[in-house]
DNA sequence: GCCAACGTTGGC
DNA sequence: GCCAACGTTGGC
């Protein structure tokens, strides 16, 4: 059985299309520089889980489309790399990324990205991690019920 | 080990 | 652009 999770990203740093440009539309999730985020992508996420990824900072931010792990978990090393904007001086000296990546494969992108106003007014969303306040955890859980509801969302049946 | 100060995230 | 909420840092 799967896991579900949700991947935040600055569309203007990384988007969903940037993802479907990737070569292979592969790529590794760079820069995560928080713990608890981290520990997710070592310790939880498998190959073949399935990922929402979800732009942040905008009017109306959304969630754009499914991607899958093809990746686990392994060594951020762009922690260690003086020029690279994740660059972490004291990951650094110690001369080894406590940082963690995992390589991400855009499945599909929705006909119509969902919207956080429309997540919101689902019932039952009202749990979901990325609706609750200060929610700032940019790689989290989603359950299987949400992640089925939220695929009809974005596929809405052709009239 | 507490907690104030700080820098960042991210919805609005 | 504003600012509340959050995670991290560092003085004590």
């Amino acid at each position: 059985m799967p896991g579900y999770w949700l991947m935040k990203t600055e569309p203007d740093v990384f988007s969903f299309d940037d993802l479907l440009k990737s070569k292979g539309k592969v790529t590794c999730w760079e820069g995560v520089r928080n713990y608890q985020a981290r520990n997710i992508m070592r310790d939880e996420m498998k190959k073949g889980d399935k990922v929402f990824v979800y732009h942040s900072r905008l009017a109306d931010p959304c969630i754009m489309g499914v991607a899958e792990v093809v990746q686990e978990g392994y060594a951020d090393n762009t922690a260690l790399d003086k020029k690279n904007k994740y660059y972490d001086e004291r990951a650094a000296k110690k001369g080894e990324s406590p940082w963690v990546m995992v390589d991400i494969k855009a499945l599909q992108k929705f006909d119509k990205p969902v919207p956080r106003s429309l997540l919101k007014e689902q019932k039952a969303l009202k749990d979901m991690v990325v609706l609750s306040k200060g929610s700032r955890l940019s790689v989290q859980p989603v359950r299987e019920t949400e992640y089925k509801l939220i695929c009809e969302l974005g596929k809405p049946k052709k009239v």
